[in-house]
DNA sequence: ACCGGTCCTTGACACACGTCAATGTCCAGA
DNA sequence: TCTGGACATTGACGTGTGTCAAGGACCGGT
Protein backbone atom coordinates (compact mmCIF):
# COMPACT_ATOMS: atom_id res chain seq x y z
CA UNK A 1 0.00 0.00 0.00
CA UNK A 2 2.44 2.87 -1.56
CA UNK A 3 1.57 6.72 -0.51
CA UNK A 4 1.17 7.19 -4.35
CA UNK A 5 -1.96 5.06 -3.86
CA UNK A 6 -3.67 7.19 -1.61
CA UNK A 7 -2.74 10.08 -3.29
CA UNK A 8 -4.80 8.51 -6.58
CA UNK A 9 -7.50 8.20 -4.05
CA UNK A 10 -7.54 11.45 -2.63
CA UNK A 11 -8.36 13.31 -6.10
CA UNK A 12 -11.39 14.82 -6.32
CA UNK A 13 -12.90 13.41 -9.56
CA UNK A 14 -14.52 16.85 -9.78
CA UNK A 15 -13.84 20.24 -9.27
CA UNK A 16 -15.71 21.56 -6.43
CA UNK A 17 -18.00 23.91 -8.33
CA UNK A 18 -21.74 24.60 -7.31
CA UNK A 19 -23.14 22.11 -10.16
CA UNK A 20 -21.45 18.90 -8.95
CA UNK A 21 -20.62 17.28 -5.97
CA UNK A 22 -17.07 17.50 -4.32
CA UNK A 23 -16.10 13.31 -4.44
CA UNK A 24 -13.85 12.51 -0.83
CA UNK A 25 -13.07 9.22 -0.92
CA UNK A 26 -13.98 7.03 2.16
CA UNK A 27 -15.13 10.78 3.42
CA UNK A 28 -18.90 10.30 4.12
CA UNK A 29 -18.84 13.72 6.05
CA UNK A 30 -17.42 15.63 3.00
CA UNK A 31 -18.97 13.79 0.57
CA UNK A 32 -22.39 13.60 1.55
CA UNK A 33 -22.65 17.16 3.36
CA UNK A 34 -21.57 18.31 -0.50
CA UNK A 35 -24.76 18.39 -1.90
CA UNK A 36 -24.58 21.28 -4.65
CA UNK A 37 -28.44 21.29 -4.69
CA UNK A 38 -29.42 21.47 -1.61
CA UNK A 39 -26.82 23.66 0.62
CA UNK A 40 -24.09 25.26 -1.90
CA UNK A 41 -22.68 27.26 0.44
CA UNK A 42 -22.03 24.70 3.45
CA UNK A 43 -20.61 22.49 0.36
CA UNK A 44 -17.80 24.51 -0.38
CA UNK A 45 -16.96 25.78 3.08
CA UNK A 46 -16.73 22.18 4.11
CA UNK A 47 -14.28 21.20 1.36
CA UNK A 48 -11.98 24.59 2.60
CA UNK A 49 -11.04 23.45 6.18
CA UNK A 50 -10.57 20.14 5.38
CA UNK A 51 -7.11 18.79 5.14
CA UNK A 52 -5.54 15.41 4.44
CA UNK A 53 -3.02 13.85 8.01
CA UNK A 54 -1.08 11.09 7.45
CA UNK A 55 0.25 8.98 10.30
CA UNK A 56 2.86 5.66 10.81
CA UNK A 57 1.98 2.51 12.57
CA UNK A 58 1.97 2.62 16.08
CA UNK A 59 1.72 6.72 16.49
CA UNK A 60 -0.55 8.70 19.22
CA UNK A 61 -3.30 10.66 16.88
CA UNK A 62 -4.95 12.28 20.20
CA UNK A 63 -3.97 11.55 23.57
CA UNK A 64 -6.76 10.82 26.15
CA UNK A 65 -7.66 14.32 28.44
CA UNK A 66 -6.45 15.90 25.52
CA UNK A 67 -8.39 18.76 24.49
CA UNK A 68 -10.09 17.86 21.48
CA UNK A 69 -9.64 20.21 18.09
CA UNK A 70 -10.19 18.00 15.25
CA UNK A 71 -12.69 15.91 13.97
CA UNK A 72 -12.86 13.54 10.69
CA UNK A 73 -13.11 10.63 8.87
CA UNK A 74 -10.68 7.54 8.38
CA UNK A 75 -9.89 7.48 4.86
CA UNK A 76 -7.12 4.78 4.99
CA UNK A 77 -5.94 2.21 7.36
CA UNK A 78 -7.10 1.39 10.80
CA UNK A 79 -6.96 3.45 14.02
CA UNK A 80 -7.39 1.78 17.00
CA UNK A 81 -8.92 3.43 20.35
CA UNK A 82 -8.04 2.83 23.83
CA UNK A 83 -8.62 2.95 27.55
CA UNK A 84 -6.06 2.28 29.98
CA UNK A 85 -6.09 1.61 33.57
CA UNK A 86 -3.84 2.99 36.53
CA UNK A 87 -1.46 0.09 36.31
CA UNK A 88 -1.22 -0.92 32.55
CA UNK A 89 -3.89 -2.72 31.74
CA UNK A 90 -5.47 -1.92 28.60
CA UNK A 91 -8.98 -2.28 26.51
CA UNK A 92 -9.72 -1.43 23.28
CA UNK A 93 -12.82 0.58 23.14
CA UNK A 94 -12.97 1.43 19.26
CA UNK A 95 -11.71 -0.18 16.22
CA UNK A 96 -12.03 2.50 13.13
CA UNK A 97 -11.99 1.71 9.61
CA UNK A 98 -11.83 3.55 6.37
CA UNK A 99 -15.28 5.66 6.40
CA UNK A 100 -15.42 6.01 10.20
CA UNK A 101 -15.94 9.10 11.88
CA UNK A 102 -13.37 10.03 14.04
CA UNK A 103 -13.27 12.79 16.96
CA UNK A 104 -15.27 14.01 19.84
CA UNK A 105 -18.02 16.82 17.88
CA UNK A 106 -19.73 18.78 20.85
CA UNK A 107 -17.70 17.38 23.21
CA UNK A 108 -14.46 19.80 25.28
CA UNK A 109 -11.67 16.71 26.01
CA UNK A 110 -11.05 13.12 24.55
CA UNK A 111 -11.34 10.04 27.10
CA UNK A 112 -9.50 7.69 25.20
CA UNK A 113 -6.04 7.54 23.25
CA UNK A 114 -6.73 7.44 19.51
CA UNK A 115 -3.03 5.16 17.75
CA UNK A 116 -2.59 4.58 14.41
CA UNK A 117 -2.61 0.91 13.90
CA UNK A 118 -1.35 0.76 10.97
CA UNK A 119 -0.71 3.50 8.16
CA UNK A 120 -3.62 5.68 8.20
CA UNK A 121 -4.81 8.80 6.50
CA UNK A 122 -7.33 10.79 7.95
CA UNK A 123 -9.92 13.59 6.33
CA UNK A 124 -9.69 16.30 9.39
CA UNK A 125 -12.30 19.24 10.08
CA UNK A 126 -10.92 21.38 12.83
CA UNK A 127 -13.71 20.93 15.26
CA UNK A 128 -14.92 24.80 15.81
CA UNK A 129 -16.03 25.53 12.05
CA UNK A 130 -17.01 22.13 11.55
CA UNK A 131 -19.73 22.55 14.54
CA UNK A 132 -20.67 25.64 13.59
CA UNK A 133 -20.95 24.34 10.14
CA UNK A 134 -23.41 21.30 12.14
CA UNK A 135 -25.67 23.43 13.65
CA UNK A 136 -26.50 25.19 10.15
CA UNK A 137 -26.75 21.82 8.52
CA UNK A 138 -29.48 19.49 9.53
CA UNK A 139 -28.59 16.53 7.21
CA UNK A 140 -24.69 17.15 8.02
CA UNK A 141 -26.14 16.69 11.73
CA UNK A 142 -28.43 13.96 11.07
CA UNK A 143 -25.84 11.79 9.49
CA UNK A 144 -23.22 12.38 12.58
CA UNK A 145 -26.15 11.19 14.33
CA UNK A 146 -26.74 7.87 12.56
CA UNK A 147 -22.91 7.27 12.72
CA UNK A 148 -23.15 7.63 16.76
CA UNK A 149 -25.93 5.12 16.49
CA UNK A 150 -24.08 2.81 14.75
CA UNK A 151 -21.06 3.08 16.76
CA UNK A 152 -23.70 2.10 19.85
CA UNK A 153 -24.75 -0.80 18.61
CA UNK A 154 -21.71 -2.07 17.48
CA UNK A 155 -20.51 -1.09 21.30
CA UNK A 156 -23.01 -3.57 22.78
CA UNK A 157 -22.69 -5.98 20.54
CA UNK A 158 -18.77 -5.49 22.04
CA UNK A 159 -20.28 -5.57 25.71
CA UNK A 160 -21.63 -8.81 24.88
CA UNK A 161 -19.20 -10.56 23.55
CA UNK A 162 -16.78 -8.97 26.63
CA UNK A 163 -19.27 -10.14 29.35
CA UNK A 164 -20.56 -13.40 28.42
CA UNK A 165 -18.25 -14.97 25.23
CA UNK A 166 -15.42 -17.91 25.91
CA UNK A 167 -12.27 -16.97 24.24
CA UNK A 168 -12.51 -18.98 21.31
CA UNK A 169 -16.13 -17.11 20.90
CA UNK A 170 -14.26 -14.27 21.10
CA UNK A 171 -11.77 -14.73 18.51
CA UNK A 172 -14.23 -16.33 15.83
CA UNK A 173 -16.56 -13.57 16.35
CA UNK A 174 -13.76 -10.74 16.07
CA UNK A 175 -12.66 -12.53 12.52
CA UNK A 176 -16.64 -12.40 11.70
CA UNK A 177 -16.31 -8.69 12.21
CA UNK A 178 -13.09 -8.24 10.13
CA UNK A 179 -14.45 -10.18 7.41
CA UNK A 180 -17.23 -8.43 7.46
CA UNK A 181 -15.69 -5.24 7.24
CA UNK A 182 -12.26 -5.39 5.65
CA UNK A 183 -13.79 -8.56 3.13
CA UNK A 184 -15.87 -6.56 0.83
CA UNK A 185 -12.58 -5.59 -0.41
CA UNK A 186 -10.34 -8.48 -0.79
CA UNK A 187 -11.78 -11.97 -1.99
CA UNK A 188 -15.19 -14.20 -1.80
CA UNK A 189 -16.30 -17.17 -3.33
CA UNK A 190 -19.19 -19.45 -1.89
CA UNK A 191 -18.71 -19.40 2.08
CA UNK A 192 -14.82 -18.85 1.51
CA UNK A 193 -13.41 -15.90 2.23
CA UNK A 194 -9.53 -14.03 2.50
CA UNK A 195 -8.59 -11.24 4.21
CA UNK A 196 -5.63 -10.00 6.30
CA UNK A 197 -6.23 -8.97 10.20
CA UNK A 198 -4.91 -5.04 9.74
CA UNK A 199 -3.98 -5.59 13.85
CA UNK A 200 -1.53 -7.50 16.07
CA UNK A 201 -1.94 -9.89 18.25
CA UNK A 202 -1.60 -7.54 21.08
CA UNK A 203 -4.03 -5.42 19.98
CA UNK A 204 -6.54 -8.52 19.09
CA UNK A 205 -6.33 -9.67 22.50
CA UNK A 206 -6.89 -5.89 23.80
CA UNK A 207 -10.00 -5.77 20.89
CA UNK A 208 -11.07 -9.43 23.21
CA UNK A 209 -10.18 -8.71 26.70
CA UNK A 210 -7.48 -11.52 26.58
CA UNK A 211 -3.63 -12.14 26.65
CA UNK A 212 -2.17 -12.47 23.32
CA UNK A 213 -0.96 -16.09 24.69
CA UNK A 214 -4.70 -16.93 24.60
CA UNK A 215 -5.69 -15.23 21.53
CA UNK A 216 -2.87 -17.17 19.96
CA UNK A 217 -3.96 -20.54 21.41
CA UNK A 218 -7.55 -20.11 20.06
CA UNK A 219 -6.43 -19.30 16.31
CA UNK A 220 -4.78 -22.50 16.37
CA UNK A 221 -7.62 -24.15 17.71
CA UNK A 222 -9.72 -22.56 14.85
CA UNK A 223 -7.30 -23.92 12.69
CA UNK A 224 -7.31 -27.53 13.92
CA UNK A 225 -10.79 -27.45 13.70
CA UNK A 226 -10.68 -26.82 10.18
CA UNK A 227 -12.63 -23.55 10.29
CA UNK A 228 -9.79 -21.36 9.44
CA UNK A 229 -7.05 -21.62 7.29
CA UNK A 230 -3.62 -19.60 7.79
CA UNK A 231 -0.75 -18.03 5.73
CA UNK A 232 1.08 -16.16 8.20
CA UNK A 233 0.37 -14.43 10.73
CA UNK A 234 -2.18 -11.95 9.22
CA UNK A 235 -3.82 -13.60 6.28
CA UNK A 236 -6.52 -15.52 6.94
CA UNK A 237 -8.86 -18.13 4.71
CA UNK A 238 -12.25 -18.55 5.94
CA UNK A 239 -13.31 -22.27 4.84
CA UNK A 240 -16.51 -21.80 5.93
CA UNK A 241 -18.21 -18.82 7.04
CA UNK A 242 -21.10 -20.39 8.24
CA UNK A 243 -19.45 -22.61 10.75
CA UNK A 244 -17.48 -19.80 11.99
CA UNK A 245 -20.26 -17.42 12.65
CA UNK A 246 -21.56 -20.76 14.40
CA UNK A 247 -18.71 -20.98 16.23
CA UNK A 248 -19.22 -17.22 17.53
CA UNK A 249 -22.09 -18.11 19.15
CA UNK A 250 -24.34 -15.20 17.14
CA UNK A 251 -27.76 -16.02 16.22
CA UNK A 252 -27.08 -17.70 12.47
CA UNK A 253 -29.48 -14.46 11.41
CA UNK A 254 -27.91 -12.46 13.66
CA UNK A 255 -26.87 -9.09 11.60
CA UNK A 256 -23.12 -9.36 11.93
CA UNK A 257 -22.82 -8.96 8.16
CA UNK A 258 -25.79 -6.68 7.08
CA UNK B 1 -42.36 5.23 46.17
CA UNK B 2 -46.23 5.38 46.09
CA UNK B 3 -48.34 5.30 42.64
CA UNK B 4 -49.83 8.63 43.44
CA UNK B 5 -46.14 10.11 44.14
CA UNK B 6 -45.74 9.64 40.39
CA UNK B 7 -49.12 11.28 39.53
CA UNK B 8 -47.53 14.81 41.49
CA UNK B 9 -44.27 14.64 40.03
CA UNK B 10 -46.19 14.35 36.29
CA UNK B 11 -48.16 17.43 36.43
CA UNK B 12 -47.69 19.89 34.31
CA UNK B 13 -46.60 23.28 36.22
CA UNK B 14 -48.05 25.28 33.73
CA UNK B 15 -50.24 25.22 31.08
CA UNK B 16 -49.29 24.20 27.26
CA UNK B 17 -49.66 27.97 26.22
CA UNK B 18 -47.42 29.42 23.86
CA UNK B 19 -46.45 32.23 26.43
CA UNK B 20 -44.42 29.42 29.38
CA UNK B 21 -42.69 26.46 28.53
CA UNK B 22 -44.24 22.82 29.87
CA UNK B 23 -42.72 21.24 32.23
CA UNK B 24 -42.15 17.29 32.14
CA UNK B 25 -40.85 15.57 34.99
CA UNK B 26 -37.40 14.03 33.98
CA UNK B 27 -38.13 13.70 30.45
CA UNK B 28 -35.83 16.23 28.99
CA UNK B 29 -37.35 15.66 25.25
CA UNK B 30 -40.40 17.25 26.17
CA UNK B 31 -39.01 19.61 28.50
CA UNK B 32 -36.33 21.23 26.16
CA UNK B 33 -37.82 20.87 22.83
CA UNK B 34 -40.77 22.49 24.20
CA UNK B 35 -39.53 26.22 24.11
CA UNK B 36 -42.24 28.54 23.72
CA UNK B 37 -39.72 31.12 22.96
CA UNK B 38 -37.93 29.82 19.91
CA UNK B 39 -40.23 27.03 18.58
CA UNK B 40 -44.41 27.64 19.50
CA UNK B 41 -45.71 24.75 16.95
CA UNK B 42 -43.06 21.74 17.59
CA UNK B 43 -43.80 22.67 21.34
CA UNK B 44 -47.35 21.97 21.36
CA UNK B 45 -47.40 19.07 18.93
CA UNK B 46 -44.70 17.26 20.90
CA UNK B 47 -46.85 17.55 23.93
CA UNK B 48 -49.92 16.40 22.13
CA UNK B 49 -48.59 13.45 20.97
CA UNK B 50 -47.10 11.96 24.56
CA UNK B 51 -48.19 10.04 26.86
CA UNK B 52 -47.79 7.81 29.91
CA UNK B 53 -46.93 4.34 30.60
CA UNK B 54 -46.47 1.77 33.52
CA UNK B 55 -44.49 -1.11 33.70
CA UNK B 56 -44.04 -3.53 36.44
CA UNK B 57 -40.94 -4.73 37.85
CA UNK B 58 -40.19 -8.08 35.22
CA UNK B 59 -42.16 -6.39 32.51
CA UNK B 60 -41.07 -6.68 29.35
CA UNK B 61 -41.30 -3.12 27.57
CA UNK B 62 -40.43 -4.05 23.62
CA UNK B 63 -38.26 -6.91 22.91
CA UNK B 64 -34.81 -7.46 20.74
CA UNK B 65 -36.47 -7.99 16.79
CA UNK B 66 -39.43 -6.30 17.21
CA UNK B 67 -40.16 -3.46 15.11
CA UNK B 68 -39.54 -0.08 16.48
CA UNK B 69 -42.82 1.90 17.19
CA UNK B 70 -42.04 4.03 20.26
CA UNK B 71 -39.52 6.22 21.56
CA UNK B 72 -39.02 8.45 24.59
CA UNK B 73 -37.70 9.14 28.11
CA UNK B 74 -38.01 7.06 31.74
CA UNK B 75 -39.86 9.32 34.00
CA UNK B 76 -39.80 6.83 36.98
CA UNK B 77 -37.78 3.60 38.07
CA UNK B 78 -35.23 1.77 36.18
CA UNK B 79 -35.10 -0.07 32.72
CA UNK B 80 -32.57 -3.03 31.40
CA UNK B 81 -31.20 -3.41 27.97
CA UNK B 82 -30.24 -6.80 27.85
CA UNK B 83 -28.51 -9.19 24.45
CA UNK B 84 -28.81 -13.17 24.84
CA UNK B 85 -27.00 -15.64 23.27
CA UNK B 86 -28.50 -18.59 21.40
CA UNK B 87 -28.11 -20.69 24.63
CA UNK B 88 -29.46 -18.46 27.48
CA UNK B 89 -26.18 -16.75 28.42
CA UNK B 90 -27.25 -12.94 29.27
CA UNK B 91 -25.32 -8.98 29.01
CA UNK B 92 -26.68 -6.17 30.12
CA UNK B 93 -26.00 -3.49 27.34
CA UNK B 94 -27.40 -0.59 28.64
CA UNK B 95 -29.06 0.25 32.50
CA UNK B 96 -31.66 3.76 32.23
CA UNK B 97 -32.50 5.91 35.18
CA UNK B 98 -35.20 8.39 35.08
CA UNK B 99 -34.46 11.57 32.34
CA UNK B 100 -32.75 8.92 30.11
CA UNK B 101 -33.35 7.99 26.35
CA UNK B 102 -34.98 5.35 25.58
CA UNK B 103 -35.81 3.48 21.95
CA UNK B 104 -34.55 3.48 18.70
CA UNK B 105 -34.69 7.14 16.56
CA UNK B 106 -34.27 6.61 13.14
CA UNK B 107 -33.56 2.43 13.22
CA UNK B 108 -36.52 0.41 12.12
CA UNK B 109 -35.90 -2.66 14.59
CA UNK B 110 -34.94 -2.88 18.00
CA UNK B 111 -31.97 -5.06 18.65
CA UNK B 112 -32.20 -6.02 22.54
CA UNK B 113 -34.59 -6.74 25.16
CA UNK B 114 -36.23 -3.91 27.41
CA UNK B 115 -37.53 -4.55 30.67
CA UNK B 116 -38.91 -3.29 33.54
CA UNK B 117 -36.03 -3.57 36.54
CA UNK B 118 -38.46 -1.50 38.97
CA UNK B 119 -42.07 0.01 38.56
CA UNK B 120 -41.20 1.98 35.25
CA UNK B 121 -43.18 4.93 34.15
CA UNK B 122 -42.14 6.14 30.87
CA UNK B 123 -42.50 9.80 28.76
CA UNK B 124 -43.18 7.72 25.80
CA UNK B 125 -44.09 9.30 21.92
CA UNK B 126 -45.02 7.47 18.48
CA UNK B 127 -42.20 6.87 16.61
CA UNK B 128 -43.03 8.52 13.03
CA UNK B 129 -44.28 12.08 14.36
CA UNK B 130 -41.39 11.92 16.72
CA UNK B 131 -38.81 11.53 14.06
CA UNK B 132 -40.87 14.20 11.49
CA UNK B 133 -40.45 16.40 14.40
CA UNK B 134 -36.93 15.46 14.86
CA UNK B 135 -35.92 16.59 11.14
CA UNK B 136 -37.97 19.77 11.67
CA UNK B 137 -36.34 20.78 15.17
CA UNK B 138 -32.41 20.73 15.05
CA UNK B 139 -32.29 21.54 18.25
CA UNK B 140 -34.44 18.57 19.57
CA UNK B 141 -31.70 16.55 17.27
CA UNK B 142 -28.74 17.92 18.71
CA UNK B 143 -30.37 17.34 21.96
CA UNK B 144 -30.24 13.30 20.67
CA UNK B 145 -27.18 13.42 19.42
CA UNK B 146 -25.68 14.52 23.19
CA UNK B 147 -27.58 12.02 25.11
CA UNK B 148 -26.45 9.46 22.16
CA UNK B 149 -22.53 10.60 22.83
CA UNK B 150 -23.05 10.29 26.70
CA UNK B 151 -24.56 6.59 25.85
CA UNK B 152 -21.54 6.16 23.98
CA UNK B 153 -18.76 7.08 26.35
CA UNK B 154 -20.67 5.10 29.21
CA UNK B 155 -20.99 2.11 26.87
CA UNK B 156 -16.47 2.34 26.38
CA UNK B 157 -16.42 2.52 30.26
CA UNK B 158 -18.36 -0.05 30.65
CA UNK B 159 -16.16 -2.38 27.87
CA UNK B 160 -12.84 -1.21 30.17
CA UNK B 161 -14.87 -2.75 32.95
CA UNK B 162 -16.02 -6.01 31.37
CA UNK B 163 -12.34 -6.48 29.68
CA UNK B 164 -9.98 -5.96 32.20
CA UNK B 165 -11.22 -5.01 35.34
CA UNK B 166 -11.31 -8.25 38.27
CA UNK B 167 -14.62 -9.18 39.71
CA UNK B 168 -14.01 -6.64 43.21
CA UNK B 169 -13.43 -3.70 40.89
CA UNK B 170 -16.20 -4.25 38.65
CA UNK B 171 -18.62 -4.57 41.86
CA UNK B 172 -16.95 -1.37 43.38
CA UNK B 173 -16.97 0.51 39.77
CA UNK B 174 -21.04 -0.44 39.57
CA UNK B 175 -21.22 1.03 42.92
CA UNK B 176 -19.65 4.37 42.10
CA UNK B 177 -22.11 4.31 38.85
CA UNK B 178 -24.39 3.99 41.32
CA UNK B 179 -23.93 6.57 43.86
CA UNK B 180 -23.19 8.96 41.07
CA UNK B 181 -26.55 8.32 39.60
CA UNK B 182 -29.02 7.92 41.96
CA UNK B 183 -26.90 9.32 45.14
CA UNK B 184 -27.85 12.48 44.40
CA UNK B 185 -31.35 11.94 45.47
CA UNK B 186 -30.48 10.32 49.00
CA UNK B 187 -28.06 11.32 51.48
CA UNK B 188 -24.87 12.04 51.30
CA UNK B 189 -22.07 13.97 54.39
CA UNK B 190 -18.86 14.28 53.99
CA UNK B 191 -17.58 11.10 51.88
CA UNK B 192 -20.30 8.63 53.19
CA UNK B 193 -23.32 8.94 51.15
CA UNK B 194 -25.96 6.09 51.50
CA UNK B 195 -28.50 4.14 48.71
CA UNK B 196 -30.87 1.81 47.63
CA UNK B 197 -29.07 -0.58 45.09
CA UNK B 198 -32.73 -0.92 42.63
CA UNK B 199 -31.84 -4.37 41.22
CA UNK B 200 -31.50 -7.70 42.00
CA UNK B 201 -27.97 -9.94 42.04
CA UNK B 202 -28.94 -11.32 39.36
CA UNK B 203 -29.39 -7.94 37.22
CA UNK B 204 -25.59 -6.80 38.69
CA UNK B 205 -24.24 -10.30 37.04
CA UNK B 206 -25.84 -9.64 33.93
CA UNK B 207 -24.15 -5.95 34.21
CA UNK B 208 -20.88 -6.83 35.23
CA UNK B 209 -20.24 -10.24 33.25
CA UNK B 210 -20.53 -12.27 36.50
CA UNK B 211 -22.40 -14.65 38.07
CA UNK B 212 -25.25 -13.91 40.89
CA UNK B 213 -22.46 -16.11 43.45
CA UNK B 214 -19.11 -13.70 42.30
CA UNK B 215 -21.35 -10.51 42.91
CA UNK B 216 -22.34 -11.75 45.98
CA UNK B 217 -19.06 -12.72 47.43
CA UNK B 218 -17.50 -9.68 45.94
CA UNK B 219 -20.12 -7.17 48.08
CA UNK B 220 -19.34 -9.50 51.04
CA UNK B 221 -15.77 -8.48 50.24
CA UNK B 222 -16.22 -5.05 50.37
CA UNK B 223 -18.26 -5.51 53.68
CA UNK B 224 -15.34 -7.06 55.35
CA UNK B 225 -13.04 -4.47 53.81
CA UNK B 226 -14.63 -1.59 55.69
CA UNK B 227 -15.47 0.39 52.97
CA UNK B 228 -19.31 -0.38 52.04
CA UNK B 229 -22.17 -1.42 55.00
CA UNK B 230 -24.95 -3.56 54.54
CA UNK B 231 -28.09 -2.84 55.82
CA UNK B 232 -30.44 -5.72 53.78
CA UNK B 233 -29.76 -6.57 50.49
CA UNK B 234 -30.67 -3.66 48.79
CA UNK B 235 -29.26 -0.48 50.89
CA UNK B 236 -25.93 0.18 50.57
CA UNK B 237 -23.90 2.88 52.54
CA UNK B 238 -20.49 3.79 51.63
CA UNK B 239 -18.48 4.58 54.50
CA UNK B 240 -15.16 5.98 52.57
CA UNK B 241 -16.12 7.25 48.74
CA UNK B 242 -12.56 7.61 47.68
CA UNK B 243 -11.77 4.39 48.98
CA UNK B 244 -14.29 2.54 47.08
CA UNK B 245 -13.32 4.57 43.83
CA UNK B 246 -9.83 3.56 44.41
CA UNK B 247 -11.35 -0.22 44.61
CA UNK B 248 -12.79 0.15 41.45
CA UNK B 249 -9.60 0.57 39.81
CA UNK B 250 -10.11 3.94 37.62
CA UNK B 251 -7.56 7.14 38.16
CA UNK B 252 -9.06 9.04 41.00
CA UNK B 253 -9.27 11.87 38.88
CA UNK B 254 -11.15 10.13 36.26
CA UNK B 255 -14.75 11.39 35.94
CA UNK B 256 -17.14 8.72 37.38
CA UNK B 257 -18.66 11.61 39.36
CA UNK B 258 -19.09 14.20 37.30
C1' DA C 1 -48.15 -19.60 62.53
C1' DC C 2 -47.14 -22.17 58.80
C1' DC C 3 -45.97 -22.81 54.19
C1' DG C 4 -43.96 -22.05 49.55
C1' DG C 5 -41.40 -19.26 46.64
C1' DT C 6 -37.89 -15.96 45.54
C1' DC C 7 -33.73 -13.91 46.52
C1' DC C 8 -29.36 -13.94 48.71
C1' DT C 9 -25.26 -15.98 50.95
C1' DT C 10 -21.72 -19.36 51.74
C1' DG C 11 -18.87 -23.49 50.86
C1' DA C 12 -16.35 -27.14 48.07
C1' DC C 13 -14.59 -28.10 43.86
C1' DA C 14 -13.52 -27.65 38.72
C1' DC C 15 -11.75 -25.50 34.81
C1' DA C 16 -10.88 -21.67 31.52
C1' DC C 17 -7.82 -18.43 31.10
C1' DG C 18 -3.74 -15.82 32.94
C1' DT C 19 1.18 -16.07 34.08
C1' DC C 20 5.77 -17.37 33.34
C1' DA C 21 9.08 -19.22 30.40
C1' DA C 22 11.15 -21.28 26.27
C1' DT C 23 11.30 -21.58 21.39
C1' DG C 24 10.31 -20.35 16.61
C1' DT C 25 9.90 -17.03 12.70
C1' DC C 26 10.71 -13.10 10.23
C1' DC C 27 13.08 -9.01 8.93
C1' DA C 28 16.25 -4.98 9.09
C1' DG C 29 20.83 -3.60 9.65
C1' DA C 30 25.73 -4.53 10.16
C1' DT D 1 25.87 -14.45 6.52
C1' DC D 2 25.26 -13.24 11.09
C1' DT D 3 22.79 -10.80 14.72
C1' DG D 4 19.37 -8.43 17.48
C1' DG D 5 14.73 -7.33 18.15
C1' DA D 6 9.78 -7.57 17.45
C1' DC D 7 6.21 -10.65 17.10
C1' DA D 8 3.97 -15.16 17.39
C1' DT D 9 3.51 -19.87 19.07
C1' DT D 10 3.61 -23.51 22.44
C1' DG D 11 4.05 -25.72 27.05
C1' DA D 12 3.66 -26.09 32.21
C1' DC D 13 1.51 -24.41 36.00
C1' DG D 14 -1.35 -21.25 39.06
C1' DT D 15 -5.52 -18.82 40.17
C1' DG D 16 -9.81 -16.20 39.73
C1' DT D 17 -14.15 -17.07 38.72
C1' DG D 18 -17.82 -20.46 37.33
C1' DT D 19 -20.47 -24.55 38.77
C1' DC D 20 -22.95 -27.23 41.88
C1' DA D 21 -25.12 -27.65 46.17
C1' DA D 22 -26.88 -26.43 50.76
C1' DG D 23 -28.81 -23.29 53.81
C1' DG D 24 -30.56 -18.65 55.44
C1' DA D 25 -33.59 -14.49 55.10
C1' DC D 26 -37.62 -12.49 53.80
C1' DC D 27 -42.39 -12.02 52.17
C1' DG D 28 -47.10 -12.89 50.74
C1' DG D 29 -50.94 -16.10 50.96
C1' DT D 30 -53.68 -19.22 53.49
Amino acid sequence: MSRHMFADRLERSTAPTLEAPIKCANCPIAERAVCAYCEPPELVELDQIKSYKSFEPGQEIVGAGEESVMVGSVVEGVVKLTKTLVDGRRQMVGLLFPSDFIGRAMRPTVEYDAVAATKVVLCAFPKSPFERLLKRTPHLEQRLLEMTLDELDAAREWLLLLGRKTAKEKVASFLCILAARTGEFEGADAGRKHFQIPISREDMADYLGLTIETVSRQITALRKDGVIEIDGPRRIVVSDLAELMETAGDDAEGGIIP
